[in-house]
RNA sequence: GGCGAGGUAGCUCAGUUGGUAGAGCACACGGCUGAAAACCGUGGUGUCGCCGGUUCGAUCCCGGCCCUCGCCA
């Protein structure tokens, strides 16, 4: 659908979407099969980052928008697309020996304690975290002696602020629909040869963030029918997550997307370009 | 047909010496600021196989029936 709609309007398409960067999973992943922006761009055993995705989707965007394409970013889960379209500024990278030394912390203190711990060190950024989100409070407490906060100044994540003029469409499908389509594309997936791909690509190293391609474990490990379910409800609870960004994110337009891709794509292209019209209108 | 084991949440199962039941996963909802297809939190969604009996009260005890699995015919 985002293909059809770069086509229409003269772009392409850039991924907004951290499994897809990385290359060696096209089948488990779902890689488009053309080429496109910021798909495939990272090995496995590289840990990627939203902050260095984030660059990445800018450098990318702008690039376009320079020789006169349209960018048509696609996505993924809501972090990643707010963080392609807009400027979060990310606090300090994370150092290995600050994280090292505060998972110790943590797992010296306990849940409870470390968070004590992070309440005298940057109560503002405790209140926001549960004491067992052990990820969240190591990294609020290395932030501390980086003289910054997990919470600093405004909150850009759900703002309006975005770096270009940008319009935003999510695809509502009903639910059965899409359970229907879930179970599909897993089955596809496994003609497609998914297995052999996912045992090929544990066999390599691979980081910690691409360990955690939805179903990428058990696809390789579980018999087929038992990784084929994994996969389902897997996929399943992303959708859900998608749904709950859809929700959330401020100035989303909601197209149904219960029809052929290529009918989808024409409704948006007509309401961009109604949109585009509209302040030379108001101008002339 | 006989003997044995079992039938409790969507699934796998625990439990109640009789006071209408609870874990994991699933599912729903919420959170999220350099791991986001990740991670954290909250919520039990139920004719306890069916019919009767005993009892103030039965998912639990008793009887009958149905179903599943195993062994034997």
């Amino acid at each position: 659908m985002a293909e059809s709609v770069a086509d229409r309007l003269g772009g392409d398409v850039v991924s907004a979407d951290s499994m897809q960067a990385y290359r060696g999973l096209p089948v488990l992943t779902a890689q488009p099969t053309r080429p496109t922006r910021l798909v495939g761009i990272w090995p496995l055993s590289h840990e990627g980052s939203v902050a260095e995705y984030a660059e990445l989707a800018h450098a990318a965007i702008d690039e376009l928008l320079a020789v006169g394409r349209t960018p048509v970013v696609a996505g993924g889960t809501g972090l990643y697309l707010r963080a392609a379209l807009a400027d979060l500024r990310m606090p300090p990278a994370p150092s290995p020996e600050l994280r090292a030394h505060w998972e110790q912390v943590y797992d010296r203190l306990g849940p409870d304690g470390a968070h004590d711990v992070l309440t005298q060190r940057d109560p503002e950024a405790a209140v926001r975290l549960h004491a067992n989100d052990r990820r969240r409070v190591v990294r609020a407490l290395e932030l501390t002696e980086l003289g910054s906060s997990l919470r600093p100044g405004a909150d850009r994540l759900w703002a309006e602020e975005m770096r270009h003029e940008t319009l935003l469409f999510g695809l509502d499908v009903p639910r059965d629909v899409l359970l229907e389509r879930i179970e599909r594309r897993a089955h596809e997936m496994f003609e497609a040869g998914v297995v052999a791909e996912a045992r090929a690509a544990l066999e390599a190293e691979v980081s910690a963030t691409a360990i955690h391609a939805l179903g990428l474990r058990q696809v390789a490990e579980l018999p087929r029918a038992e990784a084929l379910e994994a996969l389902a409800v897997r996929t399943r609870r992303y959708a859900s997550y998608q749904r709950k960004w859809m929700r959330r994110i401020p100035g989303i337009l909601r197209v149904d997307g219960n029809r052929p891709a290529a009918q989808i794509a024409d409704d948006i292209v007509e309401v961009a370009r109604a949109r585009q019209r509209l302040p030379a209108r108001r101008a002339g």
